[in-house]
DNA sequence: CAGTGGATGCTCT
DNA sequence: GAGCATCCACTGT
């Protein structure tokens, strides 16, 4: 299998929506382990369950900072969720990284999860930094450059939508997105799920 | 399979 | 004090 050509960080330098199919295929490394993007979800300023949306905070600061980064922060007390920047700087818009298919470094994710199977090692915003170990460490981040490693997503892959997972607002704007048929998605899409194709 | 509840830290009201 | 962009263990079909 080929090594893909590294992303550049202008990918980041548009509008969230057309950014989170992109990456779709994608693959994601952190100090070498990781795997492809299988599912992310779209937060955009204008977006009442966004982070970023009642303005900047101490936690939410990488958000408004330059496209082409981290945004890390911390869930229900217990879990880590990766962002990545997207848009103008200041939009304040990001793409949560929801699953990976493991491909890399599959025994330090085994053992980081304390699991045997491999579809459960990154099925998940929090499974999946606990896989990669990403901490507060990584907030701010640029994703082109180490410890992160970003490659061009696989062209011709089937993309599935639907509503974004765990959240109160905006329940019905159909911004999750997830590779079609994918074995390593943290839930499966439902009944009211479109498909895109994607080709080059 | 579905549903429930606990763990836990931080932000904002 | 409420509310989380979650996960896991447990219960009951």
């Amino acid at each position: 299998m080929p090594r893909p050509r590294q992303l550049h960080r202008s990918f980041f330098d548009r509008s969230v929506h057309e950014v989170a199919p992109a990456l779709i295929g994608a693959t994601f490394l952190v100090d070498g382990v990781g795997g492809t993007v299988v599912e992310v979800e779209a937060y955009d300023h204008e977006d009442p369950a966004a982070h970023g949306y009642r303005g900047r905070t101490p936690r939410n600061a990488a958000m408004f900072g330059p496209p082409g980064r981290a945004y890390v922060y911390r869930s229900y007390g217990l879990h880590w969720c990766v962002n990545f920047v997207c848009g103008p700087e200041g939009d304040a818009s990001a793409v949560l990284i929801r699953a990976l298919a493991p491909t890399a470094g599959l025994e330090v994710m085994r053992k980081r999860r304390g699991l045997e199977d491999a579809r459960l090692f990154c099925a998940g915003p929090g499974r999946l930094c606990e896989a990669l170990a990403i901490t507060r460490a990584h907030d701010g981040l640029a994703l082109d450059r180490p410890p992160f490693w970003l490659g061009a997503p696989q062209t011709d892959v089937e993309i599935v939508t639907g509503p974004r997972i765990g959240i109160s607002k905006a329940v019905d704007q159909p911004w999750r997105y997830g590779l079609k048929g994918s074995r390593f998605l943290s839930r499966p899409f439902g009944r009211a799920r479109r498909t895109l194709s994607r080709t080059r």
